[in-house]
DNA sequence: CAATTGCGTTAGAGCGCTCTAAATCTTACG
DNA sequence: CGTAAGATTTAGAGCGCTCTAACGCAATTG
């Protein structure tokens, strides 16, 4: 029952282990006489090398570590296409694990991706916290992607939350907007830039900015929703930390008898999945995450490949995608 | 630069390398001086078991290999939260591999996880094809989850949806509806089942079924949708093969100035995460995902460590989410 | 006090593969 | 026909770890 290995390979065909070896790794000083007689014994035995033996003898791996924030979420998924699909065009393999939202659990997929000797580690929109990735860092080449720049030793892709809020501010007031509230995302890691950014926005347009406290999470968006119905203080348009807290304005505002974009308009920011949904139509904020994706990559191979050792920050510009949630508004 | 192995810890704890390896794997018969002599290097140099030498040396890896269709699709996420949460329980590691629904892709991935020496094979929703399934399943333990359940060889986790189409059928005719739609998920691996399960309940209520060709994206939903319109023969309900093509629904339903639910109800599949946002508010079909998760990793693990032989099918029962999508037919 | 027991420790083989250096076989040429 | 150059092939060490068998030593026993 136990598997075959090269010896059995290298028996069957009457040559050297190896020899099977380079047959393996498609050697170009083969024979094509050895070679055929090889690869028929190989497959009649349903003979497949086995990476731990190989990987121990290269010392080498061929195989980077991803840990991806939230499995749940599909802003993520993207960039991991764009990770798989540069892995692949450089022949490395990347094994991927679920961080769940949790510190502690990334911690130990980090662990486990060491001990599996990734050449490098892709950490997707991580709640670890800089010391952990400062000393991940420290082991391997490591690059964050979608989450704060300051981790010294780490490289970074992000995109501009700063740039991204004022394109939303833009779109709305292009629109004729004046009255523009911005639900934020409470304690999460680009609430500040993104609040930062519609803030200096606002004000470098002659505007006064007006910020609520909202959250990650479609009900997060209810209670300030609700408090600017009661104080009847509702603006003309409304600028959301993302497509969630987007969406729940949505439907509070609706609740409330008040009709998107005609009454008010909302922007959500991320260009998830729920964007997209024609029922949903939200004007929003794009990430380029199949190239953030990419990118993170390239970044890392330059330390295997080139070994480059001083960290690089790449910051891509967010666009703007709009849909059917803003309008111009009402007439007063 | 290169990591410290064992022999240096050995060399540093000034004791021989098999009690390193003992102290590794926490065994009971080591001297607590030694062990601490033994932690303490350890702890100093940084040391990191290297998983492919130990894999190789115990021939085996305590590892499962998953492969999911689609890391966009939130459906999935929540297996794999099962999945994982359930080989934690069991001391195994969870390596994810991407599908990104091409069988091809889904092939190397098996191809991958074998070289890895992963000791049993967990698809969720895969696109492989039969032939594939049973030639892995001849390899290594392979459990299938959420698609069909004739490979022979593989265990499978699937839910009944004939049985949840037919709650749906039941609950828009307990509302009073009798005219009821179908818009099926075309070439679609359980569509099939669902609008067999549909049109059964149809007839055993005394009903005539009415499927209309549909797909698995909101745009499918479009045509169908239309052609009811331009036909005069919009149904007061729609059953649709999924939420996506639900959302579909809804959306061309409004665009051709029909309410949801007023004018048409509408039922979904699956109770992903767009039939809860609040502004969908689909009612649907849910599937118990995380015990469908759990349920894999224990079927695959009683062929691991009690070597079962015969395949396993557990067929779950899924269940009604009532939501805002549906209600009694307007009256006429 | 010699013999026995048992705990803690270690030597050394071996897991399946790669890689270097050396061996063997061809072929070509003087 | 002998030999050097080149093309193939192979022996064997070694990657970092586990595991079996055996060893050393202190405690126990008659």
């Amino acid at each position: 029952m136990s598997r075959p290995t090269m010896e059995t390979v290298a028996e069957r065909a009457g040559v050297s282990r190896a020899l099977v070896s380079l047959v393996m790794n498609n050697s170009s000083k083969v024979s094509e006489a050895k070679r055929q007689a090889v690869l028929h014994a190989a497959e009649q035995l349903g003979y497949r090398p086995n990476l731990h033996a190989r990987n121990l003898a290269q010392a080498r791996t061929k195989t980077l570590g991803m840990i991806i924030n939230d499995i749940h979420n599909p802003f993520f998924a993207e960039v991991v296409y764009g990770v798989e699909a540069a892995a692949d065009d450089y022949g490395f393999d990347v094994l991927i694990l679920n961080g769940g939202r949790d510190a502690e659990r990334e911690r130990r997929a980090v662990e486990t991706h060491l001990q599996f000797q990734v050449e490098a580690l892709i950490l997707v929109g991580p709640k670890l916290d800089n010391d952990d990735i400062v000393r991940a860092s420290a082991v391997v080449p490591t690059v964050v992607v979608a989450s704060g720049r300051d981790n010294p030793g780490a490289d970074t892709i992000t995109t501009d939350d700063e740039r991204g809020a004022a394109l939303a501010v833009q779109h709305l007031v292009q629109l004729g907007h004046t009255d523009i509230v911005h639900i934020d995302g409470a304690a999460n890691i680009s609430s500040h830039a993104r609040s930062h950014g519609y803030e200096k926005a606002m004000r470098s347009l002659g505007l006064e900015p007006r910020t609520l406290r909202g959250g990650d999470d479609e009900a997060d968006a209810e209670a300030a929703i609700v408090d600017l119905a009661e104080t009847d203080s509702m603006p003309t348009a409304i600028f959301a930390f993302n497509d969630l807290v987007a969406a729940g304005a949505l439907s509070t505002l609706e609740a409330a008898g008040l009709r998107v974009p005609d009454d008010v308009s909302v922007v959500g920011y991320d260009n998830t999945f729920i964007a997209e949904l024609n029922h949903m139509s939200l004007t929003t904020i794009n990430q380029p995450r199949h190239q953030m994706g990419q990118l993170a990559i390239r970044t890392v191979l330059e330390r295997i490949e080139d070994d480059r050792t001083e960290p690089t920050h790449i910051d891509l510009a967010p666009t703007l995608s709009v849909r059917r949630s803003t309008a111009p508004p009402r007439k007063a």
